[in-house]
DNA sequence: AATGAACCCAACCGCTTCTCC
DNA sequence: TGGAGAAGCGGTTGGGTTCAT
């Protein structure tokens, strides 16, 4: 027994879209936006298409901030950096490049990164995203450089995250954390504060690692104890 | 010019996650 | 709290286009 359909498929029409049907799901959104209920709308827009197909071609090609053509350098050296990071977690990679969407950023993983990528014609190593600072944000909230409260040394958000970043225990981390909290988003440690991992480090007397203060001495992570009000991204 | 291979990308499929009652 | 339906997501497919011979 199979999961019912979302809609009649007898009744549907599929394969590509005509200028009609896109200007028909155009101007409707515009008029009256989706309403909450894709499976609703096609009827509603005068449209013979099954709603995931609608919410589809919206998303990936109609809305109006969809940025098309080619991809710059700095988008690929995104793409491998994320990829090589958290995996084909399209939808948070597309979220990072605006005007992105994830079939986009897919297809073009598929059609030419990876390609490059099994070549070894990467654009970039492996070992050059580890020190290069592709993802930091380009106006940090964090005051840096940020000198530590209880210390003299400086330590900047920057050199945080790059720790973070070429810290092999980032992504069991992450997981320990999401267990934690029972949330969803793999990718939200990206939302931690580094200006305060950066305090952390410094304080702790550590030897200045992400992982010395990963966890404490009876076992239990310390990061989920910083803010995560931050969004970098 | 013809044709087969390779490439590209829009669209579909079906599973997972989320939301609402 | 559990179930049903909707939305989100990633993998895959199919057809159009470009390239090579």
């Amino acid at each position: 027994m199979g999961r019912a359909p979302c809609c009649d498929k007898a009744n549907v029409k599929r394969g590509p879209w005509s200028p009609e049907e896109d200007t028909a799901l155009r101007s409707y959104i515009h008029d009256h936006g989706f309403g909450g209920n894709w499976i609703a709308l096609p009827q509603k827009a005068g449209l013979k298409r099954c709603g995931k197909s609608c919410r589809l071609r919206w998303l990936n090609y109609l809305r109006p901030d969809i940025k098309h053509g080619s991809f710059t350098k700095e988008e690929d050296d995104m793409i491998f950096s994320l990829y090589n990071k958290i995996g084909s977690r399209w939808s948070v990679i597309a979220s990072k490049l605006p005007g992105r969407t994830d079939n986009d950023v897919k297809n073009h993983w598929n059609t030419k990164l990876k390609k490059r990528g099994m070549e070894g014609k990467g654009s970039l190593s492996e070992s050059y995203y580890r020190t290069s600072t592709p993802l930091l944000p380009s106006q940090p909230l964090i005051p840096s450089p940020y000198v530590s409260s209880s210390t003299s040394c400086v330590l900047t958000p920057a050199t945080v995250y790059q720790e973070f970043l070429s810290s092999d225990e980032s992504l069991d981390a992450s997981l320990q954390q999401e267990d934690h909290r029972g949330g969803s988003e793999y990718g939200f440690l990206w939302e931690l504060d580094f200006g305060s991992i950066a305090d952390l480090l410094s304080s702790s007397g550590s030897d200045g690692t992400l992982s010395s203060i990963w966890t404490n001495d009876s076992g239990e992570g310390k990061l989920g104890e910083l803010p995560q009000s931050v969004s970098y991204f």
